[in-house]
DNA sequence: GAGACTTGCGAGAACGTTCTCACAAATCCT
DNA sequence: AGGATTTGTGAGAACGTTCTCGCAAGTCTC
């Protein structure tokens, strides 16, 4: 009597049927080596008879390759990056025949710990991650990492040897500022998300994240470029809660003389604006402006349709997995730190002063 | 010779190290069977030492359990559902001690089987769907499962014994035209989803997603009891893109008399309003009322915030997963049939007719 | 027609764990 | 004190693949 057929059938229970051995079965099936055409014919037709699935842990283990990445991300849902991000570096992943295994840290650099050595027992053959912050990198070093290869998104690391995919978010808050200076603003609000803090502060905290720093040092170059003295300018940076951001919204617009215009480091603080706007009776584009950073279809479906420096997420995404798995594919690849271009598009929710200085008298 | 200590340690190394047996280290590392508690020690202490790192798939491989839950989801995006679901899916599991394996079906059934083959050969522990039609289940027998746990989410299947967690959406339509019908609305406009139609259509397609379905109905059954006749009422059964949406928008406003308030399905439908709003320079919650389904910051922080049915999707999510481990930690529990209640949020976006019978002439 | 190469296949090891079983030593019980 | 139980450990199989070898048969070459 056969041993076999007890369960789910195996590859055995398939080289048995077809009266071969589990070697010429693996051939068959999985496509490598020299097999008889004949054959592979004949044992591909009983594995489907026999409804036979692969086991992928088996191949796995044998193989040494998971075929799967670990992507650790800060899953801060109103940020229009956590979506648009999972579902292209799923969706290039799959092209490139890899799964990706999901880890959520909220911003929290033991989280991000945590989840990189469950993904590393996992066995995962690369990493995509959102580093929660910029201070801390001891463990994502190789040995860490069980020298796996790794790309970094949306932040860079600085002074680490490691893959980044992000934008110029440097360039695109200049180009946000020059664009609202070319409408006539003066009078500028800057309302920046911080993590380090609690409540909101004009002090400028120690550490920041990449992002958050380029898009800081935009604003503030094309701002001196443009003759917008210091006093013209107030700066917030805000914890990231709902109750923070609107007082410190609410603190921007009760100063003696208010800015015409508030930039925010992300959306969030968007919506913390547009509360404070609704709440007031101000209307956007009129009684104040607008410019964020983070295009999503409700921006563009709100009336006024809000400014913002687009970024691309969807590319960005792709061409962080292409870089990881030809990292995976062809290990050695050269760290390299990418920065995509971004887009301002303008639409209603910056007021034209130039035309219409009665909006706004300074 | 020892034979080990090439290439990252295993357990062999450190049982070696140890001066124990494979079985002792397993035993003091995995912390199950009889183990002397110095052994234990010594053995941790030697692993740490060695900076050993178990592996998951050999452990997955002996045990026939990955730890691992398969996600199948439309990915789309503006749904305001799958980032929500998304992150609470993935922390609910990882409270419980499970990863997730995320892909995504563009609600395509093709890709949705081929989804769910990749995931069984994965052997993930059990899977989370959300169905992309409400058509075709075959693909969701125990046979094609493994006889894996399956929990569907968002959507229901009727006709079939699986669990499914989804929301009280006939009841939640029903209240959104009663609150709508107290505020004096007559001419109502149904802006629909419909994944089978191109274009959009007034017939009514033949097959629909449980949630579209259960929303119809709701809507229609609360005009009917406020005597709201059908002539009074307009369908629009549309494809799920922007220019298909803004068409049936316009088509929606074109009529002879047209509907003081559009009911939409889901937020991509709703965007659609307010772009078409935006550009006649229709005030929503005064020219235009608008109701949508689907909380996201976004409809709060407008102004005025959008009136909609905000459904719980992080609870939902919770008890998705609870349903599927404990399916998988104690096989054989009886499928369910789940629906969490919704809840109304008036905002601003319903012109009140009675108090202003002016805006509004019939 | 004999050597050289090619083709197709099978035996068995290997991947890194866990688990069953057996057994020696230690402890308990009366 | 001697049997019964408990405690701690080790040997070895097992999970389902793939891969390296080696070998027999077939094909080519001159």
């Amino acid at each position: 009597m056969p041993k076999a057929s007890s369960g789910k059938p195996t590859i055995v229970d398939v080289a048995e049927k077809a009266g071969v051995s589990r070697a010429t079965a693996s051939r068959a099936l999985s496509n490598y080596g020299r097999i008889n055409a004949t054959t592979q014919m004949h044992v591909r037709r009983v594995a489907e008879e026999l409804g036979y699935r692969p086991n992928d842990v088996a191949k796995a283990m044998r193989r040494g390759k998971t075929k799967t990445i670990g992507l650790v991300i800060v899953a801060d849902f109103t940020n229009a990056f956590f979506d648009r991000a999972t579902k292209g570096l799923v969706d290039a992943a799959k092209e490139l025949g890899y799964q990706v295994l999901i880890t959520n840290t909220n911003e929290d650099i033991a989280a991000e710990r945590a989840a990189i050595v469950t993904l590393i027992e996992k066995q995962v053959d690369g990493l995509i991650v959102v580093p929660s912050t910029s201070a801390v990198h001891d463990h994502l070093t190789p040995e860490h990492l069980d020298n796996k290869p790794i790309v970094l998104i949306d932040r860079r690391l600085d002074g680490v040897r490691i893959t980044s995919v992000t934008t110029e978010d440097f360039q695109g808050a200049e180009e946000a500022v020059r664009h609202v200076l070319s409408l006539g603003h003066k009078r500028m609000g800057f309302l920046i998300a911080a993590s380090g803090v609690s409540g909101f502060t004009e002090e400028r905290p120690p550490l920041l994240l990449s992002t958050v720093e380029d898009r800081i040092n935009g604003f503030a170059n094309a701002a001196a470029d443009g003759g917008i003295k210091p006093k013209m300018q107030t700066w917030l940076f805000c914890e990231d809660s709902q109750t923070a951001s609107e007082a410190a919204v609410m603190r921007l617009l009760d100063q003696p003389k208010p800015p015409s215009v508030i930039f925010t480091s992300n959306n969030d603080m968007a919506i913390a604006v547009l509360r404070v706007a609704g709440k007031r009776q101000l209307v956007i584009g009129r009684d104040l402006s607008l410019v964020t950073i983070d295009d999503s279809q409700w921006l563009e479906a709100m009336s006024p349709g809000i400014t913002v420096v687009a970024r691309p997420v969807e590319e960005l995404s792709r061409i962080a997995i292409q870089k990881l798995v030809a990292d995976i594919e062809a290990p050695g690849q050269p760290a390299e730190k990418i920065a995509l271009p971004v887009e301002l598009i303008a639409r209603g929710s910056v007021a034209n002063l130039v035309l219409r200085p009665e909006l706004w008298m300074e």
